[in-house]
DNA sequence: TACATACAC
DNA sequence: AATGGTGTATGTA
């Protein structure tokens, strides 16, 4: 049977509209079929599968009795955050348009016509949208994309430039929303409704003005969406892509409309395991969620279902996070890790580890951080993942330290590690 | 605290 | 021949 993970490079995606899909699916499929990988993917699947059976026994057994408790519940929750619905905000995402390939484009015209992706024949992080005609798209390895695409042209990243241009998109940014937040160095959120309200402007005219800024300022474009929430910003952003935008006007009923037939996967947060769980029990749109709601408590943690339930409706991502003026990100972790060709030379995986700890450490001092815990991680030649962690008597950003630590956590698994294909 | 998983980009 | 790297959040034991 065909396993699931090869459909992951076949879903719908700005740019893939008339790829035959099934053809994609198949290439995936045989390229991998063989490789360590595609077995290592399908037993993930089947724990996923065997989760989603667990759950499904789960809901069998709960009685009608405590459903219809359960959903006197629910409605309870939705008639709170329904009444806690603030439509008075004006979220913008902004989302460049193929950011990383655009940015080769601007200055190696000629790659605007030819599939082009960057990375190479192990993975490619972002295709043109002449590659994504062939089902070329990021995240799939290179050698497949080539498969589907022989003229495929690779071209090597270089963040260097993507944060010159991320800079200048940001300048842009500050003037809309001086309290913008960039998630990465391709998108950001915004709040307008101060900027509209004092150019006496809509948020769609915001929105053009906002991208053709950007147009001027990079020569990159870039697509938006409007809406209450930032959630639902985001998925608008996504909906007319490239070098489009997308309003949801600020109303219950507008935003409804909107949920009632949207995939859940389009929403961010959701990804392939949660959306394939829902799947399992019927839901594949934020309508069907609605619908399921007192199936959705009954099943899932308070987290996760709090967090359903305001997908549902369209409630959550309204407010501003709460910063104190001054306030700057705080890391809560450090890492380095590399992929390399697979080897059980215990003195070559040491001098590795080493040179990673010496990498975290300098790390650490340039941002005048300390550590008191290391973890090692180990990607088998198989693909499996394990972590050892260990945590130090005090806090530091020696590499010494760190190496030693993270050598006497290698150390301990030495019998079972055999041959491995990354260290971390 | 240790470890695994899910997710985003 | 060939499937990445960095960071956050969450569940479970």
């Amino acid at each position: 049977p065909t396993s699931a993970f090869t459909n992951a490079f076949t879903n719908a995606k700005a740019g893939m509209e008339g790829v035959d899909r099934e053809m994609v699916k198949r290439v995936v499929h045989d390229m991998s079929v063989n490789s360590a990988h595609f077995a290592t993917e399908s037993r993930k699947e089947a724990a996923v599968e065997a989760k989603i059976l667990a759950m499904k026994k789960r809901a069998a057994s709960i009685r009608p009795s405590a459903l219809a408790t359960i959903k006197a519940a629910v409605d309870d929750r939705v008639a709170r955050m329904e009444a806690s619905r603030d439509l008075t905000k004006t979220w913008v995402h902004v989302d460049m348009d193929s950011f990383f390939a655009s940015v080769h484009i601007l200055e190696r015209p000629e790659l605007r016509d030819v599939p082009m992706a960057v990375g190479g024949m192990s993975m490619i992080s972002t295709a043109n949208y002449a590659a994504r005609k062939f089902g070329v798209r990021s995240a799939m390895p290179g050698f497949i994309a080539k498969k589907l695409c022989p003229q495929l042209v690779f071209v090597d990243s270089d963040f260097a430039k993507y944060k010159h241009y991320a800079s200048l998109t940001r300048e842009v940014f500050k003037e809309y929303d001086p309290q913008f937040d960039a998630g990465s160095l391709d998108e950001a959120y915004l709040e307008i409704s101060a900027y509209c309200a004092g150019k006496s402007m809509t948020p769609a005219d915001v929105a053009e003005a906002l991208r053709r800024e950007v147009r001027e300022k990079t020569k990159l474009t870039c697509s938006a969406g409007v809406a209450p929430t930032r959630r639902l910003a985001k998925v608008c952003s996504d909906a007319n892509k490239p070098d489009g935008q997308m309003v949801i006007e600020p109303t219950r009923d507008a935003v409804a409309a909107l949920l009632s037939s949207l995939p859940v996967r389009k929403i961010g947060g959701v990804g392939k395991v949660l959306d394939r769980t829902l799947a399992a029990f019927g839901i594949a749109t934020c309508g069907d969620l609605l619908r399921e709601r007192a199936l959705v408590v009954a099943l899932f943690s308070e987290v996760q279902s709090d967090f359903l339930l305001g997908v549902a409706i369209g409630v959550g991502g309204e407010a501003r996070p709460a910063r104190p003026p001054g306030w700057a990100p705080q890391r809560k972790s450090l890492s380095q890790e590399r992929t390399f060709a697979p080897t059980a030379d215990a003195r070559a995986l040491a001098a590795k580890i080493a040179a990673l700890a010496e990498e975290v450490a300098a790390g650490l001092a340039r941002e005048n951080l300390l550590t008191r815990t290391v973890t090692l991680k180990m990607k088998r030649a198989d693909f499996e993942v394990a972590q050892r962690q260990t945590s130090l008597p005090r806090p530091t950003n020696d590499a010494q330290t760190i190496s030693d630590a993270a050598l006497r956590l290698f150390r301990g698994e030495k019998n079972t590690h055999g041959s491995l294909r990354l260290l971390g």
